[in-house]
DNA sequence: TTGAAATTAAGATGATCATCTTATATTATA
DNA sequence: TATAATATAAGATGATCATCTTAATTTCAA
């Protein structure tokens, strides 16, 4: 194998172990040795992969945000009507809600996080939250061609952070199936 | 003036001013010399005052938990049934507006950061959580008897931490203002 | 095959931090 | 007023951290 493409592999490694650590933990908690043990790279040559902590933290995200489109065209290619793709959407917390309960959402905690003292970081992060905006805004508008579709959005957005913040904090799981329930009541009396 | 007081009222001043730090920034990255030059302590005093960073949290807490039973109390008082004391809480991000779009609420903001790796610390902040909780439950008690209170406070912190997240996240005031007025119109037709 | 580039790896550097120690100053009270 | 308790303040301590430097090793292309 070439040495250019090793590199990319051993940054993909990278990437995804510090992913899954970024929810797990959090970003300023998060040290490169941490990192390092995650992804059983040596200390010493994350930096050559990542110079800064930032430009990881990038990676991840641009990581993520290729995922949530990959899901989302998935969902556009395989379900029919924008109703049960939103159904769907609304369905995340509940598929996740072992790790909800535990670490929160992974998108809202992350954004709360750097928001306070790291503006250029939120900005970084916040593209996930975007994508899956943009993302409910054209089904809103496909769903129920009336209604204001941005402003569908934002109130699915909040019950989703809500209930995931909510059962989080109380580390309770009926507080997601309860609260989905209800979101799938809304979405179907639009 | 007795020492004793005057301690006391330097605790105070040390209180007030880690309250404001921890809601502007966030627990783990203010330190001591941030809390030192926020309330004017020289430095190296503050651990006479406060033993670790974990008391003068805890001291916050308390000192948070107190006002907050203070304004139910006045409520309960000064506001006669309990849908209008229910939209008064519904109100409180309106009228904390600005401070919501640039740090979050200031009790969901503390309790996502402390609860991925610090339960002992997680479990002093949901106390400011719990309060509001019971307060509610006991309101829609009273407001609709038949009904599951505890759900119904439960979806009500669900609309609010939501509302406040994604408005911080979006830095939006008319998201609070729209969703505010979506709970109001919620709370009206139980 | 050989020289250059890419990669690995360890350790150095310097900054920041919470906490602790110690010495001094102030205050209360007997 | 004397002395014990309380409070102040500076600095030491040791740990952790991101980032940088440097040298060794591996890979690639001429």
């Amino acid at each position: 194998m070439r040495a250019r493409e090793k590199t990319e592999q051993i940054k993909l490694v990278i990437v995804k172990a510090t992913d899954e650590l970024l929810y797990h933990k959090s970003y300023n908690l998060m040290s490169f040795s941490d990192i390092a043990e995650a992804s059983d790279i040596p200390r010493g040559n994350l930096n050559y992969h990542f110079k800064t902590k930032d430009d990881i933290l990038l990676a991840v995200v641009a990581y993520r945000v290729q995922q949530m489109n990959k899901m989302l065209s998935d969902w556009d290619a395989s379900i029919n009507s924008p109703l049960e793709r939103l159904l769907r959407f609304a369905q995340i917390p509940l598929n996740e809600k072992n790790n909800v309960v535990q670490h929160g959402c992974p998108i809202g905690t992350l954004n709360q996080e750097l928001g306070k003292v790291q503006p250029e970081l939120k900005a970084i992060s916040k593209q996930q939250f975007d994508v899956f905006k943009q993302w409910l805004i054209k089904q809103f508008s496909d769903f129920v061609p009336g209604q204001d579709a941005q402003k569908l959005a934002v109130h699915m957005l909040v019950r989703s952070q809500g209930l995931s913040a909510v059962a989080f904090i109380e580390e309770d799981k009926k507080i997601i199936e309860t609260e989905v329930k209800a979101i799938e009541q809304w979405l179907k009396s639009l």
